[in-house]
RNA sequence: GGCGCCGUCGCCAAGUGGUAAGGCCCGGGACUGCAAAUCCCGUAUCCAUCGGUUCGAAUCCGAUCGGCGCCUCCA
């Protein structure tokens, strides 16, 4: 990469698309809030991670070194809940702790498949809550030595009175703020009904670990701000999430480790909208819950359900739905059809002249310069897609009249590679075929060459049985691949 | 009660002051033995509605209608 690019990002706290600039030259630190890991993730929940992806992989394009951190989260309410109902009552708290583990062992294990199955590259770090406990707990003293905590009968509270940009992420006007209605059994001990919790007294049940303040777990929040704070150093670039976790979520860490370091955190925060499905929104209820798994089921491919959701602005609603999926699926198959076609040595496409023929090679650096004009517009990408159909469409109708040149085909797939580093749908394909296909194939243009078309057709049927679509080409060869 | 977002072709969607990108679907044609892929032609005089500002607005302002989110666990 000559040079790096200035990408800009809608930033939360200011409500306006800014550019990032780096904390250290050359280097992007974001840190990602991840899964709780106590269940499948669902589609809305992998919509968020794509959109983290999408993040990074844009910013590797674009040149950075991009150290990318996202967490798990395996201590948690409902984790403790799942875990523990199959638990004697007298089970000790190492029985609890083990059978907390197992499950959250688990479920990071399917997370992790999901991931890999929708394209999303592994993270550079990937902390576990629970092994930062220790973490956890000298950053609760700390803040309670600089009088912004307080401890009650076992826990330990923020008072959010004691910093005054409190909210700010949230936009939060606290004269205007309806207080929750329901209020926690035992959140009573707290000095005002907004401070949220930092360290949780354990009820007998629960497993827990040792305080200063005794037995307990970290509050909900806590963990974000230790990892981060660890993994990527008292500044960082760019934080990430859902836009649920605006309030409370990030709303608290900033208190934390704010109240905590004495300075500005993060410079960016950036979060991904919501999911709706068919127009709803999704629920159990409704019927409209699915997971990776459930989409696989229905025979969807896992990369055609990344298209679906990187087309769209990851800032805006997304409606998913099947008709949804299909189009993806379609525009796919359009954008692999071309690449296969600029793989080629172009034998079998026109040749002669066209009055309407462009330079290809003119036409690719407008489509390059657009598409990363859009990305680094706030990941503009049905902007950026839009550049490549384009060119798709340009390219495709002067290769019927004029065929493309090796070099222009090798800059076309050049470009083609530059854009599935981002969108991860349209990789190379290597051209070897089952022996069985071949075989297949070259009976079938025997057929052809003796004009038995009913023999054809059958053979063509037969490929497509066993899962391969046949093409035939101007010059009588013919090619598969799979569906 | 407070804060905020959204409403563009059948579906998805860009554009946010200069005269409607792109994808899917659909109709007609070309190519093909038939297909597939591809190409050509055609699909919104109009951007929820009503007013206003402006030489000019989908883009700015106001009102109305409709959908959604947050203020409580949640991607």
């Amino acid at each position: 990469m000559a040079s790096r690019r200035i990408l800009s990002l809608f930033n939360t706290l200011t409500r306006r698309v800014e550019p990032v600039h780096p904390l250290e030259q050359g280097v992007i630190r974001i840190y990602n809030c991840g899964p709780t890991v106590y269940n499948f993730a669902h589609i809305g929940n992998l919509r968020t991670f794509l959109f983290q992806d999408l993040l990074r992989r844009t910013f590797e394009a674009s040149g950075y070194d991009v150290k990318f951190c996202m967490n798990i989260t395996d201590v948690e309410d409902k984790i403790i809940r799942d875990s523990q109902a199959g638990l004697p009552a007298d089970a000790s708290n190492a029985e609890r702790l083990v059978a907390m583990k197992a499950l959250t062992d688990r479920y990071t294990a399917y997370f992790l498949e999901d991931l890999a199955r929708i394209g999303i590259q592994p993270a550079t770090y990937m902390p576990r809550a629970t092994d930062y406990i220790g973490g956890m707990i000298a950053m609760v003293e700390q803040l309670i030595a600089k009088g912004h905590a307080y401890a009650r009968e076992g826990s330990v509270y923020y008072r959010i009175g004691s910093l005054p940009h409190y909210g700010d992420l949230a936009h939060l006007d606290r004269e205007g703020m309806q207080v929750g209605v329901s209020v926690d059994v035992d959140e009573y001990e707290k000095d005002s009904a907004q401070d949220f919790v930092l360290w949780k007294a354990a009820k007998p049940g629960e497993p827990y670990w040792e305080s200063p303040w005794g037995p307990g777990r970290p509050g909900w929040h806590i963990e974000c701000s230790v990892m981060g704070i660890d993994v990527l150093g008292e500044r960082m670039d760019i934080h990430t999430g859902g836009v649920d976790l605006i309030f409370p979520h990030h709303t608290n860490e900033i208190a934390q480790s704010e109240g905590c370091l004495g300075h500005t955190w993060v410079n960016h925060w950036c979060h991904g909208e919501f999911l709706m499905v068919e127009g709803q929104k999704m629920s159990k209820s409704l019927g409209n819950f699915f997971t990776l798994r459930d989409l696989i089921d229905k025979g969807i491919d896992p990369l055609s359900f990344r298209y679906a959701i990187q087309s769209n602005h990851y800032r805006k609603v997304l409606n998913f739905s099947f008709d949804g999926l299909k189009a993806a699926d379609a525009s796919l198959a359009r954008i692999r059809a071309f690449r296969r076609r600029m793989t080629g040595t172009g034998e079998v496409a026109g040749r002669g002249d066209w009055k309407e023929a462009v330079d290809p090679m003119a036409r690719l650096q407008m489509a390059r310069e657009r598409f990363w004009e859009a990305m680094a517009d706030d990941l503009n990408t049905p902007e950026a897609l839009a550049s490549l159909f384009t060119l798709v469409t340009d390219l495709n109708a002067q290769d019927d009249r004029v065929a493309l040149t090796v070099e222009e085909r090798q800059a076309v797939s050049a470009f083609l590679d530059e854009t599935n580093a981002i969108f991860g749908g349209w990789a190379a394909e290597e051209e070897t075929l089952p022996a069985e296909i071949e075989a297949l194939l070259a009976q079938r243009q025997e057929a052809r060459a003796t004009k038995q078309w009913a023999e054809s057709d059958r053979l063509r049927d037969v490929l497509k049985s066993l899962g391969f679509l046949v093409e035939d080409r101007k010059d009588g060869t013919m090619s598969a691949r799979r569906a």
